[in-house]
DNA sequence: GGCCCCTTACGTAAATGTACGGAGGCGGCC
DNA sequence: GGCCGCCTCCGTACATTTACGTAAGGGGCC
């Protein structure tokens, strides 16, 4: 996995000189949209902001379901933006024991390190496509463009504020609060019309919140016999009562 | 304690013009060292870098212990370094449950955020002496200086990477696990001679470790008649088996 | 010597792990 | 194209484990 993963950021980066939106081949697209820059891009968005004001070279890229984005150690070459799908970046332990730190979803930039290396690994959880930047890039505009310089550091006080709540959720949190707030983080973040599709399985879902998938379900199963919430599939959600859950969540 | 904590930084802001070293009056000093950015401060030392590239002023204050530096959702005015003492950053529930995230031991900076309030409260464990500056005039520093702008990312990302590796313990380390990781922590930050004298006590302890203070209490005893470490007083540990307390940390 | 803080024993609670049954989605086959 | 069957994911009951809560005794530091 590691290797195919290496190998395939290598073809984007040859190809770049000559397209500036590339394709994973193993995922072949009947319409690849373009990638480069666009300078009418909303300031909103963090990528254009920084690939506006330092001209960086973007380019697309895919995943299927499960594929490693990159490893935990490994060297820190890219950038990334979820364009569509779901990421989950994580720490392993020796025996297996996985705690993910954050699910980033379309629009969310992630992999961003200060170091060399990625400290979290990061997998697709459905198919996904990414927008990239070499890290390196970035680097040298944020050493003569202080707009850029203060993009990064905004970028990483976003991850240690989630990392800071969440540490509060981990340590001491219930399992029904962890849930609680897992589904207003959700609502907040992928809600659609007031239903939440969520990419992630109860598994993921456990990882996330320190907890095993089947205290996860026991918690939505009550919460969903409370009249809180309602399903239509597993993944499928809708909060009927975002008050109690607010009050739930500690 | 909010209002008191204000009124004396603001008696620090006062003085600066004056001299550039102030102590907290109700902790009377015999020798109150020269706070003035040092020239010859060694480059490791964060705050010397950025007052030596800004030239920026430095005071310094203290703290009793169990006295509060700023609380939650506090507008943050100041950065803090500590030079002699210990300090404990942490977040509550509304229901007092607390989680520390982080110990500030000398030579450690604290309180630096990006946005305009501290996203956790922080306390000295005992009496403490700290360096501050102004945020703001950070924040002009670095909108001109790249150097600056490029150490303040680097203390968020250093913050960042302890709390994801806290995240993995809070979430899926055992109690055995989460003491040994905290004891090789502390270990490699303020052992002297093989030895450590912790600052903190049980409780902050437990908070810190996402358990209660009967569980670390239990968990080092255990280890103690294990061999792998020898009390002289509760707060005064050696560790005997380094080797053996690494393997323990999953 | 007094007062915290720490230790420790015992009972309890919360979450885990184990196991199994069921539903839903996807692919193959007709 | 629709039906069937398999396979993965999910829900749930029960037993177990881990850590918590309570309480009381002891020790070190001021």
């Amino acid at each position: 996995m590691y290797h195919l993963a290496i190998r395939r950021k290598e073809m984007v980066m040859l190809n770049q000189s000559i397209a500036n939106s590339v394709v994973n081949p193993n995922t072949p697209r009947t319409a690849p949209s373009p990638a480069a820059p666009s300078p009418a891009a909303p300031a909103v968005n963090p990528f254009a902001e920084i690939t506006g004001h330092a001209g960086l070279i973007a380019s697309e890229f895919s995943y299927k379901k499960d594929e490693e984005i990159y490893g935990e150690d490994e060297p820190s070459e890219y950038v990334y933006q979820v364009i569509s799908g779901a990421v989950r970046s994580y720490k392993l332990l020796s025996d297996g024991r996985r705690q993910i730190g954050a699910f980033h979803l379309p629009g969310d930039v992630f992999g961003l390190e200060f170091g060399s290396v990625h400290r979290l690994a990061a997998e697709a959880i459905i198919d996904t496509t990414v927008r990239l930047v070499k890290r390196r890039s970035l680097e040298q505009a944020a050493g003569t463009d202080v707009a850029v310089a203060r993009k990064l550091w905004t970028m990483t006080a976003g991850d240690l504020r989630h990392a800071e709540d969440h540490m509060l959720l981990l340590g001491r949190k219930t399992a029904m609060e962890r849930v609680a707030t897992f589904l207003l983080e959700m609502d907040r973040r992928l809600a659609v019309a007031g239903m939440m599709a969520l990419p992630m399985c109860r598994r993921d879902i456990g990882d996330y919140l320190g907890l095993t998938l089947e205290t996860v379900s026991r918690a939505l199963s009550q919460l969903h016999s409370q009249g809180v919430l309602g399903f239509s599939g597993a993944r499928q959600i809708v909060l009927r009562n975002r008050q109690r859950l607010r009050s739930m969540d500690a």
